[in-house]
DNA sequence: AGGTCGGATCTTTTT
DNA sequence: GATCCGACCT
């Protein structure tokens, strides 16, 4: 490996960026583009120039996929010589470092980490406990409220008060919850990043020394950092140090969990010195994508400016289907599909993007009917499955009896009958003498009025927890999750679990085994290693079987991705963009970005859908084509079916009594033709006909007394 | 302590 | 239409 292999790959703008000497460096790298190569030669090259250590680096993204992938890709460029360089999440980093300085940082040194469904848990019995009259917010809303409060670095006292309806009460709320976590070692998402920026940030020591030691601060998708992942970031960078940041403000989709744009243009005023690179030379699309794609960008009135170009020709034009209802659009999609020898070869290289994961069960319906592979993104992942969580909490328990998260949540599961009324006296003793609930359930039992049957459980449950912590000192991992199914008597719980569900569960449990086999750390305990990667990782790759089949996910999860053919459905106001979006200008805009991630995520063939008619929330609505299909311009566009031949149409037929009622798009079943849809329909009556087209029988017309077609 | 019923609500998702 | 939550019942 020397330079010129480095180089060697990389197009003139890329290798700009890669050798630039200016300290400070913001690559404005559009979709397609090679954004994580430049950022991993660059990586390469400072250590192959000798600017730098390996371990003198410290690179940051968001997601663990990521960052496995930019620590695998540099592994390979750089022949492992960057072993030592921190790569890793915002989290991961944060973690390392708390864990590192635990007492500086005022944590127990078992701290637990708790994920957001956890925090919802502890808030919405933190809002119970304070007895707030009239108060109304959801849990959800105040733990939202809460983590932009974190996120701003503010702590309860130091919370402006707006004089809003219930802000003290939030206050009161936020504290409460605070005083909880901190009494039980908990740190939830936002905390591990301000627990670390208030530590660096108070402790010149520690920061002297990571200051020292990180020569290249690097961060990935840079557009997502929320306003404290950069305050952070900027503690280590001064005017002298090198920044290389990577992002692209177009494809900015997750303001609504905090990032910020904005970093941006603040990077760009902090460091006036900086050196600005675009990528847009774009590898993946063909020219009329990209045409589209530009064109609909530009209607965004913030953005720093680019437009994206390739080599590789014009390609095909983009088709626009227009569906009368949702079911026709996934039947249309389908079809599509299956019946292209080109597009079935290969069916991973089929992607279906929709705005709501509600979306994708009539696409699944309609690939199920055709027996066609596929897989949906998203929803519940490994580690956030209840069982799991059970299982975890009990191990959690056995690494630190301060944590009350993890005594609520399984010192009654299974049933031992430890009820509402026995922990409400737990919790109440814990608040007045500020020490967690294992210890006024144990080392203080004697003074609470408890029946010997609850005295008897409490006993039993310590005797569990006690048994796995005595077990894990001297066992292998594996052994010591199975010891902890059987000891906690989980496994016989799920075993006679009512529902259907019980078979899975305990499926689960065994894959759980299976994940603490193959689990590798250099942390000493390897217990409290594994119980840290299951809140911070929630295990997405779990189980992949690798089939070839079509993808379904939502366009915030296909971003980063690329595929042969790309289904974009739903395009219709109010879906997409969405109705909550449509009367903020801020939030239409990003909208249109989710939009552009979408259209660029296409590498040949790109496919746009509307329908006329959906079923959302359980009734019909009548819709509209989405404003961004109309930003394209049409000479790109391709209509594969003209539409609005009916919406000027009644939507419903108007029979008499006794007969049956068809709505236009309606799966209807005939004896002889099989299923269909209705297209249209005319008369009254007795004399009144329907249009249907059938799945394998074509289009007919049929006198509705006499067809005697079902509703499906 | 656990189950059942009515009512409200209905993006996007990672750590 | 489906799900989640709180209130109420057994």
């Amino acid at each position: 490996m020397d330079n010129v292999e480095i180089l060697g790959e990389l197009n003139s703008m890329q290798k700009q960026a890669v050798v630039s000497d200016a300290l400070q460096n913001l690559v404005l790298a559009g979709a397609g583009s090679g954004k994580t190569k430049v950022l991993v030669h660059r990586v390469a090259w400072v250590i192959y120039t000798g600017q730098c250590e390996s371990n003198e680096v410290l690179a940051v993204t968001f997601t663990n996929k990521a960052a496995g992938e930019m620590r695998s890709r540099i592994k390979v460029l750089t022949n492992s010589l960057f072993e030592r360089s921190w790569v890793g999440t915002f989290h991961g980093t944060a973690h390392k470092m708390l864990r590192l300085h635990f007492k500086e940082a005022g944590l127990n040194k078992n701290f637990q980490i708790i994920d957001s469904d956890d925090q919802a848990r502890i808030i919405k019995r933190v809002i119970k406990e304070l007895n707030l009259v009239e108060f109304d917010w959801s849990a959800k809303e105040v733990q939202a409220r809460i983590n932009t409060w974190k996120d701003r670095g503010l702590r309860p006292n130091k919370l402006v008060l707006e004089e809003e309806k219930y802000d003290s009460m939030l206050k009161r709320i936020y504290e409460e919850y605070q005083n909880l976590c901190e009494r039980s070692s908990l740190v939830d998402f936002p905390e591990l990043l301000l627990r670390t920026f208030e530590l660096l940030k108070s402790n010149s020591v520690i920061l002297k020394m990571y200051k020292n030691r990180f020569a290249h601060i690097m961060v990935d998708e840079f557009q997502d950092t929320s306003s404290l992942q950069y305050k952070w970031l900027k503690l280590f960078v001064d005017e002298s140090k090198n920044f290389f940041v990577v992002g692209d403000d177009d494809q900015s989709i997750y303001s609504w969990r905090g990032a910020k744009v904005e970093n941006m243009s603040s990077f760009q005023r902090d460091y006036p010195e900086h050196k600005i690179t675009r990528l847009e030379q774009n590898y993946r699309s063909t020219s009329k994508i990209l045409k589209a794609a530009n064109v609909l960008i530009k209607n965004n009135t913030t953005r720093i400016g680019k437009e994206l170009w390739t080599n590789e020709g014009d390609g095909e034009k983009i088709a626009l289907f227009n569906a009368y209802n949702d079911q026709d659009e996934a039947r249309y999609i389908v079809d599509l599909i299956t019946s292209s020898d080109e597009r079935k070869e290969c069916l991973s290289e089929n992607a279906i993007l929709y705005r709501v994961s509600a979306q994708s069960r009539v696409f699944e319906d309609a690939l199920r009917e055709r027996n066609v592979n596929y897989k949906v993104y998203g929803g519940f992942r490994f580690y956030e499955r209840a069982e799991i969580k059970d299982v975890i909490a009990y191990l959690r328990l056995a690494l630190s009896k301060d944590d009350d998260s993890a005594f609520e949540r399984v010192v009654n599961i299974p049933a031992r009958g430890i009820g509402l009324k026995t922990i409400q006296k737990f919790r109440q003793e814990s608040k007045s003498i500020d020490k967690p609930l294992w210890y006024t359930a144990f080392d203080l039992s004697e003074n609470k009025e408890l029946s010997n049957k609850v005295l008897t459980s409490l006993d039993e449950f310590k005797s569990i927890i006690e048994g796995i912590q005595n077990y894990a000192l001297n066992n292998d991992l594996e052994s010591i999750i199975k010891k902890t199914i059987e000891l906690s008597g989980l496994e016989e719980h799920y075993r006679q679990e009512k529902s259907g569900r019980g078979l899975d569960r305990i499926e689960n449990l065994q894959e759980l085994m299976v994940a603490a086999r193959d689990f590798v750390s250099s942390e000493e305990s390897m217990l409290a290693a594994f119980v840290t990667h299951a809140a911070l990782e929630a295990g997405e790759g779990q189980s992949q079987d690798g089939e070839d089949c079509v993808q379904l996910m939502t366009l915030h999860s296909a971003k980063g991705l690329e595929f042969k053919f790309v289904y974009l459905v739903g395009l219709e106001d109010g879906l997409f963009p969405h109705n909550r979006s449509l009367n903020n200008l801020s939030q239409l805009e990003e909208e249109r970005r989710l939009c552009y991630v979408g259209i660029t995520r296409a590498r040949q063939r790109l496919t746009l859908s509307y329908a006329e008619s959906r079923r959302l929330h359980g009734s019909e609505h009548s819709t509209i084509l989405s404003r961004f299909v109309r930003e394209i311009p049409s000479d790109l566009i391709q209509s594969v079916r003209a539409g609005g031949r009916f919406s000027s149409l009644d939507s419903t037929q108007t029979g008499e009594s006794g007969l049956q009622l068809f709505k236009l798009g309606q799966s209807v079943h005939h004896k002889v033709f099989g299923t269909g849809i209705v297209l249209d329909f005319e008369g009254k009556g007795t004399t009144s006909r329907v249009q249907v087209r059938f799945a394998d029988s074509g289009t007919k017309w049929l006198v509705t007394s006499y067809a005697g077609l079902t509703p499906l």
